[in-house]
RNA sequence: GGCCCGUUGGUCAAGUGGUUAAGACACGGCCCUUUCACGGCUGUAACAUGGGUUCGAAUCCCGUACGGGUCACCA
C-alpha cells in the first residue's frame, strides 16, 4: 500500500496562503436555526473584517441524515442575509470540491497517511459492541490497536470490513488554545480512539473537518462550543500530519431558556420562521450578532449595527463564553427600530401586503395607512388586526364614547358629533390639514378641549378604542362620504 | 459518573485589582398628545456561594452550589 507522495504535495500546493480564510460548514440536515445563523454571521464577519475569504462547505458525510432541500435553505438564507461567499459548491474555487461527499476519495488517502505515520490504525472490531457499556469500555483495550502489520494486511486482503481509528497516546496531556476560552489542557487518557474513517469509507465529521480545513487553507475555525471537548483530538491530528493548527473560535449556544438550546422540537423559530412572522432580516441579524458578542471600547454602547458596521466593528475578543438566551421581546424592539428607520416609501412597500390582508377596499390609500402604522408596529404581522376597521366598521359598544380623560360621555359625544357633522360636510377640501383646522376651530368655538371633540369623532369613525392615528387622520383616509356615514351611525347609536 | 467549560439586575451585556458597578430590552412613573404609539425625562433591580491572596477584589487562587457541553462508524 504505497502512498502517492505526489498527490499529497499537489494538494498542499493548492492551498492559498497569507490571508484570513474562514468557512461556514453546515450539514444539510434541516432548516437554518438561529444558532447556525449566528455562527455563519460571526464566521463571515471574521473574514470580511480581515479582508479575507469566506467559503461555504457542505458537510454531508452522514448519508442517513440528509434532508431534501436543506442546501437550498442554506443558500437562500445566506443570500438573503448578505453573507456572501467567495468559494463554495455553487461557484467553485481553488480548493474544491466544496461538498464533502464529492471529496470522498480524499479522506481514505489521508487516513492511510496517518496509519503510516503511526497516528492511526485499522480496526476490524464489530460495530456497536459498546453502545450500552460505552462508559465502561476502557480505552486502549481495542485489540486492533496492537495488531501486527502482517495481521492487518491479512485481514485487509480477506476483505474484512474495517474502520480507521485515531491512535491517541495513553500518557501525557494535550493542550489547545481557543480565542475566547483560552488555554485548555486535558489528559490524553480521557480521550478515546475515535473513528476517523467509517466502515462506508466516508470520514467522520471530526476527521473530514481537520482534513478539509487544512486543505482549504482555513485560518479561523469557528464552530459551536459542543466541539470544545474534541478540540484536543483535532490538535493531535494536526500535529500528526505536521500541519499548522488554525485559530479556534468556539461559540456558546443560543438558548431558548436556562436549560435548552433553541430547537425546532421546542417550536423555536428558525430564520425563515422569523421572517414569516414579520421580522426584518436586518433586525434579526443585528439582534443575533449581539447575542454572544458585544463591541469593545467606545462602541460598547452601540446596539444598532448595519451589516457594514458590524464588519467594521466585529472583533473576536468581544465574543462571550457563556450561553445567551434568545429574547423575543428584545428582537421585537430591534425590529420596531428597523421598521421605524425605514424610509416612508420603503415601509409602505413592505407594509402594503399586510395592510391588504384586511383592507380590501381599493379606495383606501395604503401609503397613508402605512404612514400611521410605521411608528405603531413592532412587526409586520401586527398590521392586519390594527387596520381592519377601515373596511368594516365594527359593531362597537356605545360605552366607547365615554372617556374620562377626554371628558366625554354619551350626551357630550352626541353633541360633539352633531356639531362636527355639518362642519365636515361643508369642508371645501378633504385633507388632513383642512380636517384638522376645522375640528380644532370647532373645539375652540364650542369652548371644549380638543380631546372632547376628537374622542367621539375617532370612536365613531373607527369603532375601536385603540386605533393607529387620531380622528383627523382616520377621517381623511376614510374619505368624506364614509366618514359622514359613520358619524351619523354613531349619532344613531348614541340616541339609543 | 469521568473530563471540560460557564456563572454581573427578569433578559442581553460593559467591566480585565481602586468605578457612585455602564448601557439596552422588559417593567413602573412623569412629560408630550387627538386614542394608542413614537419621542423625551425618570425609577425599581445585579457581581451564585464560602474561604483565601492583597492596603484594596466583580476582577487573582482554592473549594462548594447551580447550569451547560462531551464521553457515536451524528454532526
Amino acid at each position: 500500500m504505497a502512498l502517492d507522495r505526489k498527490f499529497f504535495e499537489e494538494m498542499e500546493d493548492r492551498i492559498p496562503k497569507g490571508k484570513v480564510r474562514t468557512r461556514f460548514a453546515p450539514s444539510p440536515t434541516g432548516y437554518m436555526h438561529v444558532g447556525n445563523l449566528r455562527t455563519a454571521l460571526y464566521t463571515w464577519l471574521i473574514a470580511r473584517h480581515a479582508g479575507g475569504a469566506f467559503l461555504l462547505r457542505i458537510e454531508d458525510t452522514d448519508q442517513g441524515r440528509l434532508v431534501e432541500g436543506a442546501t437550498d435553505v442554506i443558500y437562500r438564507t445566506m443570500a438573503e442575509c448578505g453573507l456572501t461567499h467567495d468559494e463554495g459548491p455553487d461557484i467553485g474555487g481553488p480548493v474544491g470540491p466544496y461538498i464533502q461527499s464529492e471529496r470522498r476519495g480524499l479522506y481514505g488517502k489521508y487516513a492511510e497517511l496517518l496509519v503510516e505515520k503511526g497516528a492511526a490504525y485499522y480496526c476490524f472490531c464489530e460495530k456497536a459492541e459498546s453502545e450500552e457499556d460505552s462508559g465502561n469500555f476502557v480505552r486502549g483495550d481495542d485489540p486492533c490497536r496492537a495488531m501486527s502489520p502482517a495481521e492487518v494486511e491479512a485481514q485487509l486482503s480477506s476483505g474484512k470490513p474495517y474502520v480507521i481509528r485515531q491512535r491517541i497516546p495513553h500518557e501525557g496531556t494535550t493542550s489547545f488554545h481557543d480565542v475566547s476560552f483560552g488555554d485548555i489542557t486535558v489528559e490524553n487518557k480521557t480521550l478515546d480512539d475515535q473513528v476517523l474513517l467509517k466502515r462506508d469509507g466516508l470520514p467522520t465529521y471530526n476527521f473530514a473537518n481537520v482534513v478539509d480545513d487544512h486543505l482549504m487553507g482555513i485560518t479561523h475555525v469557528v464552530r459551536g462550543s459542543e466541539y470544545l471537548s474534541s478540540a484536543p483530538k483535532y490538535n493531535l491530528l494536526y500535529e500528526a500530519f505536521g500541519w499548522d493548527i488554525p485559530t479556534y473560535v468556539h461559540c456558546s449556544p443560543v438558548m431558548r431558556d436556562q436549560h435548552n438550546k433553541m430547537s425546532k422540537r421546542h417550536g423555536d423559530p428558525s430564520y425563515e420562521d422569523l421572517i414569516a412572522q414579520g421580522y426584518l432580516t436586518a433586525a434579526v441579524l443585528n439582534y443575533v450578532a449581539l447575542l454572544g458578542w458585544a463591541p469593545k471600547g467606545e462602541r460598547s454602547e452601540q446596539e444598532i449595527f448595519s451589516l457594514a458596521e458590524l464588519v467594521d466593528a466585529f472583533d473576536i475578543a468581544g465574543i462571550s463564553k457563556s450561553p445567551a438566551i434568545f429574547d423575543m421581546a428584545k428582537l421585537d424592539y430591534f425590529n420596531a427600530t428597523y421598521l421605524r428607520a425605514l424610509p416612508a416609501e420603503e415601509f409602505a412597500a413592505v407594509a402594503k401586503p399586510y395592510i391588504r390582508q384586511s383592507v380590501k377596499n381599493p379606495a383606501i390609500d395604503t401609503a397613508a395607512v402605512a404612514a400611521l402604522l410605521q411608528a405603531r408596529c413592532e412587526k409586520l404581522t401586527d398590521i392586519p388586526e390594527k387596520v381592519d376597521f377601515f373596511d368594516a366598521l365594527p359593531d362597537y359598544d356605545v360605552e366607547f364614547f365615554t372617556n374620562k380623560k377626554s371628558k366625554t360621555d354619551s350626551a357630550v359625544s352626541l353633541e360633539m358629533l352633531s356639531a362636527a357633522l355639518p362642519v365636515l360636510e361643508a369642508l371645501p377640501t378633504w385633507t388632513t390639514e383642512a380636517i384638522h383646522d376645522a375640528l380644532i376651530d370647532l373645539a375652540v368655538s364650542l369652548g371644549v378641549k380638543n380631546a372632547t371633540l376628537m374622542w367621539p369623532v375617532r370612536i365613531a369613525a373607527a369603532g375601536k378604542l385603540v386605533t393607529p392615528g387620531g380622528a383627523v387622520e382616520l377621517c381623511c383616509i376614510l374619505g368624506r362620504e364614509e366618514t359622514l356615514r359613520r358619524l351619523r351611525l354613531g349619532m344613531t347609536k348614541l340616541r339609543g
